[in-house]
DNA sequence: CTTGACCCTATAGTTGCTATAGACCGTATA
DNA sequence: TATACGGTCTATAGCAACTATAGGGTCAAG
């Protein structure tokens, strides 16, 4: 294991794709890396740490500007921590704002779904009738 | 109540933006209506409905690629109705799908918020750690 | 010495809009 | 009659968070 890599393996260490790693250095999320004789990009351990990081809270839901965020916060360790749990309290109070709606939706699909036994042609079908006009 | 509308008509009416309704029309979701003197587009009840129908199924969550396929399905009354109750059902799976991945986001949201308490600085901020490594 | 896997840049496309600029239309009021 | 206002027009660019494509350079193995 060596502690200096290329894109491609960045991609996959992190389940990432290259692009999206050009993409993440392109909005200044990622570092401009070093660069081999080749023009090749060059990472190290800390960029690859990064980049989990960066993965991870994106797979916690978080946006690229709130992980912008939280990683500024994290790499200076005497900040107070508490803006750090702000934006964790902000951010799952979206999710479970967003997980009620979808329930209320969810609920609404059922019930006009239900309405479609056994008609066969749209004329009769209760489900466009259903879209056709509010609850 | 005239049935000749203009786009801020139809704005108000289905709480749309004019540019959205615009929009609709340049992707060809709503038909090219005819035209006014002064080239001010000019709509009928019938288009009023379209968007009314279009706007109910975006509450519902569907894409507007599905929205032209039901619109599409709907208005041949012939058709039959099993294509608009598959869609409806997939539909739904889909939203059932991201409502179980949010769920178990907003469980790890909170089990990971819940370590931060009494820690004042990031050092030993227990969020920044979770974050940084897989669960 | 060529094949294949990898890397590079730059640009355009995706979804569902929203924002902006710059201009015209139509009516109500001063 | 002038002008101010609200509405409308076109065209273009921007948003998130990528993805896809074109057209090329690099490098080790067979």
């Amino acid at each position: 294991m060596s502690d200096v890599f290329r894109i491609g393996d960045l991609a996959r260490l992190t389940d990432t794709k290259v692009v999206t790693i050009r993409y993440y250095e392109s909005i200044g999320l990622m570092p401009v890396p070093e660069r081999s004789a080749s023009n090749y990009r060059v990472y190290g351990k800390a960029q690859l740490d990064r980049l989990r990081f960066i993965r991870r809270c994106r797979d916690l839901g978080f946006s690229l500007e709130q992980i912008a965020e939280l990683a500024a916060l994290s790499s200076d360790s005497r900040q107070p921590c508490g803006e750090v749990d702000a934006l964790t309290r902000t951010h799952l109070a979206e999710v479970e704002a967003k997980i009620a709606d979808l329930n209320a939706l969810a609920a609404e699909l059922r019930r006009i779904g239900a309405q479609c036994h056994g008609s066969t042609t749209i004329s009769n079908c209760r489900i466009i009738e259903a879209l056709d006009h509010r609850p």
